[in-house]
DNA sequence: GCCGATCATCGACGGATGTCGATACCATGT
DNA sequence: ACATGGTATCGACATCCGTCGATGATCGGC
């Protein structure tokens, strides 16, 4: 999907006119958040016991098959949405709220 | 597209699991501003001098084609970002704040 | 060193989406 | 009534994106 890492980029949207490539970067950033898979592999992470979740238990929580999770899983730590770490056989990640925040001020009044 | 209004539908993303309707009412919700054009179709109505911009400016601000552009306001407008008042020849849009705001706050931390 | 398990990557397929020319619709002014 | 001009709709096209089977890479245990 070609993401790049969610960065402030802009004035909030109502406060000033985005340019053309405002606009672009921040249009990147909301396709992550644009697929219903993304944003419940998110939830769940942010709310699992320890704030952390194993890939390996996802496919089965989102009905989706392993490599369909990996690729969601990839854009969303492409995006710094995700961190992922390596635990032996297993990756374990964590959700990076401040990125959410930088989207969450685009749209601030 | 297949837009319909956004409205509050969930928890915030961090506070609680999305289940699958939530997840893709909010999707589609996000969907509508994942793209650049959009984004730029709203902050330019946000900061125009009243509040409102007559569609008949907007294919040179936004440097596309007309059909495209009333596309664009189609779905904006169909997911309630928009309003839309006919005056005599011309079409005046404004932006619906609250809208953006059901967003932000399924953002929220 | 081999095997099994976990996860990423590749390739292919189908459906969704952005774009725009052509056209239809509708309100206004002559 | 007609012509004009702004806007929405239609149809077509190219591209993008989600999905998953097959495969490859990597790690731990036997």
């Amino acid at each position: 999907m070609q993401v790049s890492q969610i960065a402030p980029c802009c004035e909030p949207l109502l406060d000033a006119a985005l340019d053309e490539r405002e606009a672009q970067d921040l249009a990147a950033a909301f396709k992550v958040l644009a697929d219903p898979v993304r944003l419940r592999l998110l939830s769940l992470i942010a709310n699992a016991p320890d704030g952390e979740l194993c890939a390996c238990d996802l496919p089965a929580l989102v009905e989706r098959k392993q490599p369909t999770v990996s690729h969601h899983l990839s854009i969303l730590a492409d995006a710094g949405l995700l961190t992922r770490e390596q635990r032996g056989r297993w990756a374990w990640f964590r959700v990076v709220p401040d990125r959410l925040a930088v989207l969450r001020d685009a749209l601030a009044a």
